[in-house]
DNA sequence: AATCGAATTATTGCATGCAAAATGCAATTT
DNA sequence: AAATTGCATTTTGCATGCAATAATTCGATT
């Protein structure tokens, strides 16, 4: 098997080497975090399975906070621990997915809801500005810029809902979520839907209407788990 | 400082005396659940300072699986970890508490919605029945008894949206908000209320109505939040 | 007496060691 | 040939060791 090489840099200084400077704050943590970006862009496939030894060196620390990244990770539903058996990356399920893009809609939906009274004119201002720089890069067909700026978009609204426990349970479930639309990049068609849609949302949450902001959030949550349900059956079917 | 005995029993066999048969499965699970309910339910008062190598003695572990199981219990909010300094039970911040019953509230509303159109005519039944025995101890004023089926409840008809993601999900943020209720034991007035919401709740459920089933449990969890903040509000002030 | 600060002690964060469980492989049996 | 058993190897789970950081003590100074 391919060996799966997991660091760009090592996360601690070796003594001795002339080297990059090494992240800072708790090794346990920074192998969380590293570990969450490469299952999340896919960098390390569903099913994949994790050694701690080997794991360990190419992070450049030891087992243990290893160990405890690994348990967190699996509290996140990015990784499957196995008694006694290697972690796994957690197989993209379907049912699963679907289920996430489930509670995201009602997530996002109690956002916009909230956010349509919270959220203050600059705020406003600045998701014009987002729906108005996600506009261009669709018309330019930029794929990458348009999905990380639509991603933004929706990270906003949940802030501006001024809940940080909404927030972080929705950081948590959009790791997960994000990590299928890698898989199942969503078809063209719905792209365009989905432009038209935000710009439903933003209108609804300028003229504070808490019931249609909601409303149009959900369902557009509640599409794109479709769409991307939809590609990830088609993947099923076809490549594996 | 008063010794916190945390431990009824250890966790692990110690070899040569006999004893209670220790729990089986992994270390740090059983260290994370055993701390979990001894937080929830107020055991460990929120502040109090958990030292690793007492903790470990106190549970018959080593430190390294019950360090594991703290990480976990600090991504669930109940724990606060301080880089070189000890763990801290989480503090019951007012403006979190809001925060939670905030979410919960959109969480139990999405669940209410779903179940209305999955839940089974069995699974009416067997609500019915809890509804019924939950009445009965709140004629007697078993205070007790009535909690533990109001909870079961609210699991129950969570459960009956046959949404894994969102159970789970809601467990974790229901531990939080739990110990809080802890504190703050909600008043008589608002009990009486409680049964009423629950029986409309039912009543929607039964009707398959997924509107009203939402809107009347997102409010009953919404009530119940702004009761007890009340009541720590109250004790903020008065108590410490 | 109060305050500051150095030395001492206590505690955490990480690495390593070791036993138990699982895996892989070859010899053996069906 | 397929399945099975036994043995060696690998890998995990937990315990322990050690250096770095924070808390504490106690004495010197104002």
């Amino acid at each position: 098997m391919a060996r799966t090489s997991v660091a760009a840099a090592p996360l601690k200084m070796v003594r001795g080497t002339a080297q990059r400077l090494p992240e800072r704050g708790a090794l346990h943590e920074l192998a969380r975090d590293r570990l969450r970006t490469l299952i999340v862009r896919g960098d390390l496939a569903p099913g994949v399975a994790l050694q701690e030894t080997q794991l360990s060196e190419e992070l450049g620390i030891s087992r243990t906070p290893l160990r405890e990244a690994l348990k967190l990770l699996a509290a996140e539903g990015l990784l499957e621990l196995r008694s006694n058996r290697s972690a796994q990356i957690a197989p993209l399920r379907q049912n699963e997915i679907d289920e996430i893009f489930e509670v995201i809609s009602a997530i996002e939906g109690i956002a916009a809801q909230l956010a349509a009274s919270r959220i203050t004119n600059q705020e406003l201002k600045r998701l014009t500005q987002l729906q108005e720089r996600m506009e261009t890069h669709h018309d330019n067909g930029k794929l990458e810029e348009y999905f990380k700026i639509n991603q933004e978009i929706h990270g906003f609204i949940v802030a501006c809902a001024k809940n940080g426990v909404l927030q972080s349970t929705h950081d948590t479930l959009l790791a997960r979520a994000e990590r299928a639309r890698y898989f199942a990049l969503s078809s063209r068609t719905r792209w365009d839907d989905s432009v038209r849609e935000h710009r439903q949302i933003l209108k609804a949450l300028k003229a504070r209407d808490a019931e249609a902001a909601s409303r149009a959030l959900t369902q557009h949550v509640l599409r794109t788990g479709r769409a991307v349900s939809e590609q990830l059956r088609l993947r099923e079917v076809t490549s594996p």
